[in-house]
DNA sequence: CCGTATTGTCATAAT
DNA sequence: AGATTATGACAATAC
């Protein structure tokens, strides 16, 4: 009986003997290098590669030609769509057994596992064959527990199995690490629903699980492979690393960087992931290195809680189905009306904790701009709002969310069967979405008021210049005046003359005019503001 | 590397 | 009362 004790997965054989806890006696390390595979089992030794690279350009071409007529299909659904608001678009109708199985870039067969490790001397798996049809397989969470499965390798061995079912066939992954967990909130569980490992009477097939399993597991299968097909395989690479990292006691930073563009702003699994230990808003006092690092619990967890919030979301509730639309009627109503899926849609994070598992993940020494580059093409021209809309498969645009009247957006909310998570994340992404526009134009008026104070000032400094020069025209229409005055003044007086004949001094006289228009000669010093009219001491002759 | 501008987001008050 | 809008403050990012 073979111990697996984990599986590690690297692009060299170096990269997975440094992936490979150096306690394990049998790891399984399987290498996904674009052009061969190796497989080698036992204490981090080689023991055997597998050549791929002719078979893989089989695989390629094969998977290529699958991937254009995915594409073309693809295209068509979305032409058909193109023309309706993404909340009245009809879902796509793609069989999404098959756009999963068109993911498979990195495929290997187990069957050249088995004739792998039959040719070994010294066979760890001695005594399996190929038509052996149930191999009792121990398989070790590579920690204390291990768990005991019967997989059917006839039929699984007849199969190729891709990168995300070799990952979801492996017990040590991040979403099923906690065994509690598991069996506790088995309706938060994701990828487990993927796995046969989960349910022993499932046989092993990488290809059509569907086919075997009971019919609630079949539904939340293909939306769990619909979910992980639209997932980036960077997150979904990423996460398995992380988990690796984590529980293998590797460095974060090592794995990480393995993978050079994880993707860590993808708002979805990654970010729920890791955030519960490194929030970039949190309170928490945990340094960034925690945030590298996080347990193994929260790495599960979060992703449980997100991925099934997802999962959630495709599904109507049954005691909602009458509210919905028709189109999506059409889409879940037969299956489910026999059928109801038991989702627990109970969220206890408090909105601003959902907000926070979509936060970026920290990476240490990685700025914001590489760490784009881990999106792919169509992802990074996307915001972050989008990218989540885009995780939990929210079948609205981001833009229609945001600008749809209330009247409509309430009528969708309730038309539409939604989970509370993305609900909150619908109602976070029209709240941002409004208060951006509203920022916005808040700036804009802050700017407009700005330019008109600027405007104000340059209007009233040119008022001043203009008062200045009235009342520098005044004041010399003023002094002409007095000059005017003062000459008139002494003018008269040159022609004044007292009783005697002699000239009247202009320093000791003043005139004064009197009501009845007569002019009177008046000695300065009887000359008061009050006596100047009232008295006149002698009247001047004309 | 530092300073500044831009932008998104949140909290809170106002509407 | 709840939704929306306005705005100050902060952080991330670009330049």
């Amino acid at each position: 009986m073979a111990q697996i004790k984990g599986i590690a997965m690297g692009e060299d054989i170096d990269t997975c003997a440094r992936l490979t806890p150096a306690d394990s006696a049998n790891v399984l390390v399987i290498s996904f290098m674009p052009s061969y595979n190796l497989i080698f089992i036992g204490e981090n030794e080689v023991l055997g590669a597998v050549d791929h690279s002719s078979q893989h350009e089989e695989n390629e071409q094969r998977a290529s030609t699958q991937r254009e007529k995915s594409l073309q299909q693809k295209n068509e659904d979305e032409n058909k769509v193109a023309d309706k608001p993404a909340w009245e678009a009809e879902k796509t109708t793609e069989p999404r057994n098959e756009r999963h199985r068109n993911g498979t870039d990195t495929s290997f067969s187990l069957e050249d596992l088995f004739q792998l490790l039959s040719s070994q001397p010294e066979n760890p798996l001695e005594g399996i064959s190929l038509g052996d049809s149930s191999l009792p397989v121990s398989i070790n969470d590579g920690m204390n527990s291990p768990t005991h499965y019967n997989a059917n390798f006839s039929q699984a061995i007849s199969h190729d199995v891709n990168l995300h079912e070799a990952i979801l066939l492996c017990p040590d992954n991040t979403f099923r690490r906690d065994p509690v967990a598991r069996t506790s909130q088995p309706q938060e569980l994701f990828l487990q629903l993927n796995s046969p490992l989960t349910n022993p009477e499932h046989t092993l097939s990488g290809t059509n699980l569907t086919g075997f399993l009971p019919f609630d597991n079949q539904m939340r299968n293909l939306t769990n492979q619909d979910l992980l097909h639209d997932l980036d395989i960077n997150i979904f690479d990423e996460i398995n690393l992380m988990s690796l990292a984590t529980e293998g006691g590797f460095d974060p930073m090592e794995v990480s960087q393995l993978f050079e563009e994880p993707d860590s702003d993808s708002g979805l699994s990654l970010n729920s992931s890791h955030n519960s230990t490194s929030v970039t808003k949190s309170n928490s006092s945990h340094s960034v290195c925690e945030g590298a690092s996080p347990s193994s619990s929260d790495l599960g967890s979060l992703s449980h809680r997100d991925l099934e919030g997802a999962v959630g979301g495709s599904y109507p509730d049954p005691t909602k189905l009458s509210h919905m639309d028709h189109r999506s009627d059409s889409h879940f109503h037969g299956d489910l009306a026999f059928q109801p899926v038991l989702h627990n849609h109970t969220y206890h994070l408090k909105p601003s904790a959902l907000e926070s598992t979509y936060e970026t993940f920290s990476w240490p020494g990685k700025s914001q701009k590489i760490r784009r580059g881990y999106l792919n093409d169509t992802d990074r021209n996307l915001s972050r709002d989008e990218r989540r809309a885009k995780a939990l498969h929210i079948p609205f645009s981001v833009d229609e969310i945001v600008h749809m009247p209330v009247d409509s957006f309430n009528s969708m909310l309730s038309r539409y069967y939604l989970t509370d998570f993305q609900v909150s994340l619908i109602r976070d992404i029209r709240r941002r979405g409004k208060n951006k526009v509203a920022a916005q134009n808040c700036r804009r008026r802050k700017l407009d008021v700005i330019l008109n104070l600027e405007d104000d000032v340059c209007n009233l400094q040119a008022k001043k210049e203009t008062l200045k020069r009235e009342r520098s025209q005044c004041h010399k229409a003023i002094n002409i005046m007095k000059q005017k005055l003062h000459d008139l003044y002494h003018d008269v007086f040159s022609r004044l003359r007292d009783d005697e004949g002699r000239p009247v001094n202009p320093n000791q006289y003043a005139l004064q005019c009197s009501l009845d228009g007569s002019v009177l000669i008046v000695p300065k010093e009887l000359v008061t503001p009050g006596q100047k009219k009232g008295k006149p001491k002698r009247k001047t002759k004309k």
